[in-house]
Parts: C-alpha cells; structure tokens; sequence
DNA sequence: GATCCTCAACTGGTCTGACAAGCTGACCGT
DNA sequence: ACGGTCAGCTTGTCAGACCAGTTGAGGATC
C-alpha cells in the first residue's frame, strides 16, 4: 500500500520537505560530533584524510569535498604534507553566514574601510572596558607591550594587529574577531593591489597605551573616544599622504 | 644532485613571496574572471564540471573541490543531475568572507548582534548626517513614512527593515549595507525554525523620527545619540522578554 | 659528540576512470 | 492531445594511482 512505508501517521497532511541530507553533509555533521566530543581544541590536527575515510566508510573524494567546505568556511586549515588543522572551535551545530565583500581599490574604500572600523573598534573598546575579565585585560596588556617594544625597534604593523585583536577577543563577542578579520583582509588586499602605503601607526601610536588605561580603569566612554582618536590619526595620515584623491 | 630539484634559475636576485597558489583557487579565479566576462548572471548555469576540467585543463575533482568551496560560501549552488548555478552576482574583484558561529544560542548571540548593530547604527547615522545628499535624504524620509504608517496597521517589521537599510545606503559607504545584511540574515537563521520573534520594534518607535530628524539637521553627534537610544530600548525590551538568559 | 644530510614514511594535492543517482527533454504509443 | 518511456545529459561517489610537501629518525661527516 502507498501508506506502508509511514506506519505511523506523522505530519501526513504537512508538506514534508523531504532533504537526502547529501553525504558530504554527514561526514562533516559526524566530524563535528566527533571534534566536540573528543574535546579538540583549535590548532589541533585532525585525523588524516585516509584515516577519516576508512573510519566513516566513505570515499576519500568524499572526506575531501567536506573538508574542503570546512576550509572554505575558515574552520580548519589543511596543509599539504602536514595534516588538517582544526581552525577555530567547533560543535555539531553550527552556523555560517557568508558575507561578500567588494574587494577595495582605490584610496576612497580605504577610508571607507577606515569608517566601519571606527564603528567597530568604538564599541568594542567599549564593551571591553564594561565586561572583560581580568584574564583578558592582562592578553591585552601583554600585547600592549609586545607592540610597543616591536615598535621601539622600528617595526610592528603585526604586533600592532595582534593588539587590536587581542581586545575584540576580550569583548566576549565573536562578531568583532571576525567582521574586524575581514576588515583586515580588505585592506591587504587593497595594499597588495594598488598602493604601497607608508607606516600609518607612527601618529597612533600614543593612543594604544591610553586606550589600554581607559579600557583597565573600566571607563567605557573614554576607551571609546581613545578608540575614535586612533582612527581619527590614522585617517588624518591618509588624508595628507593622498591629498587630492578624498 | 642537492640542487637537481630547481633546474631553473627564476627571479634568484628578488624576494619573491612564494605563493604556491593552489590549484582550486586558481580555478575558482579563472572561473570569477569567466563569469564576469561572459555577464553571467545568478540563477544562471554554469558550464559542466567535465566542460570545466577541460576548459582549465585540470582533474574533475579539482574543479569539484574549487566549487565546492563556492558552494559553501554560497556562491553556488549544485543541483545533482541538473547542473551548478549561480546564486549571487560575481566578480574578479569580490571577498567572500563567511561569520562562523560555533555554538548558536538564541538569545545570547540575538544580544550581540545587536551590539554589532548598535556600533554600525551609530555611526552610519552620524555619516548620513555628515554627507548624505538630498536625494538621500528624501529617500530616508520616504521609508520612515512608510514605516509608521505601517505601524499604525499593527505590522510593519519589514518596513522597518527598509527605514534603517535606506540609512545604510545614504552614508554613501557600500560597506555599511553590506554588513547590516549579513548581520540580518545571521538572525534569521537564527530564529528560522523555532520561536516567531515577538515584535521588538514597539518601544523603539519614536526613536525612529527623533533619528531621521537629527540626520535631517545635519547633526551628527544627535543622530548618533539618537540610534543608539534606538537600539538600547530594543535591547530593554529582549532582556526583559528572556530574564533569565542573559 | 655535535652537526648536517639523506631518506623513508607519512601527509595532503591531483588525475583518471568508472559507476550510481538524479534530472531533462525528445520521442512514441495510446 | 495526452501520458509514459527512455536515452542522454548532469552531479555524486568511489577506487586506485601517482605527485608534492613535511617530518623525523638515522647515518655520514666534521
């Protein structure tokens, strides 16, 4: 009979959206339940490819096509000869967004780039002072110095980066880490393409340290406006180098 | 020999940043590069897999991976017996970037996205009222129209959308739009399935006109003061509606 | 003894060919 | 004119082979 296959009578006058649940689909829901489970933190290495394999009964094809949409989605990294690399933390459920982005060009995006990182770094400056935790405020603190020592010898554009994320970590909020990351992404890329820019942190560089204080004295307004004075420095720096294009 | 295994002598005077650049990303560049020539727009198909390893002269599973990793951005999607299309417009010079949320949970992160917002909101008003044209403006006021007369029948989630999207669209900076709608469609897959969001919207009403007026007057400081107003008395409203979960 | 080199055994990266599963449209019988 | 069948596409999956990069153990050299 046509109603043999459901014995029991479960949303039979719902629409049922029927879904295989493609088997790339299972290998990485079975992937995930298995990295939450075993406990495996990011910067771990996955089992190899020919190990998942054979464990989840698929097609080394197969592992790969997951893995590789893993990889799309920044959760792991594979390295070829070395191993996969789980990337940031993961559970059986989890969600994605893809966010596209118009690859900048010209001196205009650069500061319009420089408009939403006002926006960002204001608040998350913000949100640090009012609910990190000690253990975050000293990661700040020691990428402070690491910054500031870097700087001393003449170079640090990375200190300089790992500082500023080192605070959207401590806000607590994974959005700041990621929309800031690609943010970041944006302006290599437009550094890559067009314009060799010079060091634009020299004029910012006080403002790292009172940002810092603001942020430890739990002073949410001032950690603002020190935030808002970088950016304002740093957009300051542009404007003279490229008069004539803003 | 130890130097049998570089023939050739290339660029030996230069440093040169070795970027191996991997077999798929190069096809999905050729692919971008293709598609935007050929004006292929979304809902479109794609040529063939078999037709693409051809064409690029490399193994079928390679373009499978390449496009693999389009599929997880979103960018296609792949339809088995049918074909690959087309889901978003592409081009040589877009960056797709994915927001990955480990451990999705409601309320929480419905509260940090509106931090996200509360930071884009903020400043986006303070730059429409600094550089939005009168066009843009009068497009401002069109949705806040429409938005409060659709209030007053009780509905009007969507205009609402529209009103702040408008804003987004005025500062002139296509970044702000951007991020805004990937911060909506992040809280629609949210709460896609489980609890129909109440109507959050209620006591940020006035907010609204006090905002768009402020942007009218060219004051930047107000309208910034003035969303986040807006956005403190969202966020009341769902601390207030979830006690316990926050 | 410490250092450097070599090499074998991993790892992921790519290619090939084959078959299964699903879709599409033309073709044909009613 | 309608409906069903089927050949020919498509993507999905598998297996095996080989290439390429990494790693670490072990031996040659100083």
């Amino acid at each position: 009979m046509t109603t043999s296959r459901t014995s029991r009578n479960d949303t039979r006058g719902l629409l049922k959206p029927v879904r295989p649940k493609s088997l790339d689909s299972a290998v990485l829901d079975s992937l995930a339940a298995y990295v939450d489970h075993a406990a495996i933190g990011p910067n771990s290495k996955l089992p190899s490819e020919r190990v998942l394999c054979e464990a989840l009964g698929v097609g080394r094809s197969t592992v790969r096509e997951a893995l590789k949409r893993w990889e799309a989605l920044g959760i792991v990294e594979m390295r070829q000869g070395s191993g996969v690399y789980l990337r940031v933390a993961v559970s059986p459920n989890l969600l994605h967004v893809p966010l596209v982005l118009a690859r900048p060009s010209k001196v205009k995006n650069l500061l319009q780039i420089l408009q939403v990182r006002r926006a960002l770094e204001g608040e998350a400056a913000a949100v640090c002072a009012m609910s990190a935790s000690a253990d975050d405020l000293a990661a700040v603190e020691a990428a402070l110095i690491a910054m500031e020592t870097a700087h001393a010898k003449g170079r640090g554009s990375e200190e300089d980066w790992q500082f500023h994320q080192s605070i959207y970590h401590a806000t607590g909020n994974p959005f700041f880490p990621q929309l800031i990351q690609s943010m970041h992404d944006l302006l290599h890329q437009l550094w890559e393409n067009a314009l060799a820019l010079p060091d634009f942190a020299s004029a910012s560089h006080p403002f790292h340290r009172s940002m810092f204080e603001a942020i430890a004295r739990r002073d949410a307004q001032g950690a603002r406006a020190e935030a808002w004075k970088l950016i304002d420095s740093v957009e300051l720096e542009i404007r003279e180098a490229f008069p004539d294009e803003a």
